[in-house]
DNA sequence: CGTGGAATTGACTTGGCTCAATCGTGGTGG
DNA sequence: CCACCACGATTGAGCCAAGTCAATTCCACG
């Protein structure tokens, strides 16, 4: 019968995940939704342009990362949005309020929705609309945030931050085994650019966190905490020797 | 009759502007909402405190400007988050997402909406629906946007940045008689908070915009755009002088 | 096993912070 | 009406965290 869970779902995130948007539909429009979405995987470093955007400005981010880059004169970089498993993005009309472009920063798996569908679908359902409001302020009030991070805080403290925030974003993932490991998911060159600092600088600051056994790199892109409370105090701005 | 348009919405700006809120009600839901909201004026520098926030955490800004302070250890302060007119809080369960209070930044009115009223609406209005999810992309994309100044731009860029959003923000305001002239709607230290630098170099930065003749300051809280072109290239990034 | 991009390290420079002194200004009381 | 006061803005001098530039080192990949 049509009214199965289709294929492309049942191992999806956003199907699987207690607080996915997915797992909030009916059976019937989980079918409808899928028939005319379409899922894929991106690799790092490739980007969505503006003109799939216009026809697919509804987009949902199954896992990996995509980051808000935006490019200033003189080679300048910035990342400055960061959406990650569970996102929902709506950009439609975001041409002309938001600059740069969306890249992947890691292997990224997205899910394009139909914006007719969607629509329809946060009219009828309830439970589905909430979360997607929910979600929304969830990306409002993260970005609010992070621009605290960056207002108020040295390169210590914001790569603190950062990986607090990925301990704690990574968290309700099903099947981890240890809350411990934490995966970072892009490069340095692209946390220095989200994070409002130089590569070199992201680098001398992951060695002084290590010197201070703060934490213990296992690769590029993953890391231990060794002592999450001393972490969590660094990054909420609570100077390390001083009152 | 009770259909009337209550007294206190007649001169409101959420009524009256194109885009407000209550300009999408219709005249039934607009007096049922208003009996059971209602609107305030406060005074610079006073806070919402939380508890308040738990019974009314729904509201939206007539005039003036709300911050969200955040204080972390050592007095150092950060504003995060800039609220104008028109913008909608949601605050529903913030406390535990957000740290930091809610602050008046210059003599703001707002009007408290009853969550209930206010979340029926959404379920049967489709335009006020349309309208709150717009403010709230709105919100979500200049928080993005003001994070990527943060991260990428020096002081005086940030200033410039700054200036000309405060210009294009109060523009679609009804009954502007200068387009240059730009009211600064808080004083120099909450706006070094909010750019994330300090008082001093907030002053030194207006001085230098001035000697280059980009701008004219008319008071503390005002300021003529002499050169709106050039004010948008620093703004943008583009070196003054370099390529 | 080489090759190219990314990360790291070191040396030097600088933009913005800090601290301290002074100037303006709006509110208050005589 | 004016002197005074308190707070915020401004200015200046000196310093430091992070940026810049250049040289290696480390990987991932063919």
């Amino acid at each position: 019968m049509s009214c199965l869970v289709p294929d492309s779902c049942r191992a999806c995130a956003l199907y699987n995940d207690k607080a996915g948007f997915c797992a909030r539909l009916s059976q019937g429009e989980l079918v409808e939704l899928n028939a005319q979405s379409h899922s894929e995987t991106i690799r790092r470093g490739s980007r969505i342009c503006g003109q799939v955007l216009e026809r697919w400005p509804i987009l949902a981010v199954e896992r990996g990362a995509l980051g808000l880059q935006q490019v200033f004169a003189g080679g300048r970089r910035t990342i400055a949005g960061l959406f990650m498993r569970g996102d929902i993005l709506d950009l439609r009309n975001a041409a002309e309020r938001l600059p740069g472009e969306l890249v992947a920063l890691s292997e990224t798996r997205i899910c394009r929705l139909s914006p007719a569908r969607f629509e329809r679908i946060l009219q009828t359902n309830e439970a589905a609309r909430v979360l997607v409001w929910d979600n929304l302020r969830a990306q409002t009030f993260r970005a609010i945030a992070h621009g605290s991070d960056l207002a108020g805080k040295n390169a210590r403290e914001k790569v603190a931050a950062f990986i607090v925030q990925c301990a704690g974003r990574a968290a309700p993932a099903a099947g981890r085994h240890d809350e411990d490991l934490v995966e970072i998911p892009m490069r340095r060159r692209d946390l220095g650019e989200y994070l409002g600092m130089q590569p070199e600088t992201v680098s001398r600051t992951f060695r002084d966190l290590e010197k201070s056994r703060l934490i213990r790199a296992c690769s590029l892109t993953s890391l231990r905490i060794l002592d999450l409370p001393a972490l969590r105090r660094v990054a909420a701005g609570e100077a390390s020797g001083a009152a």
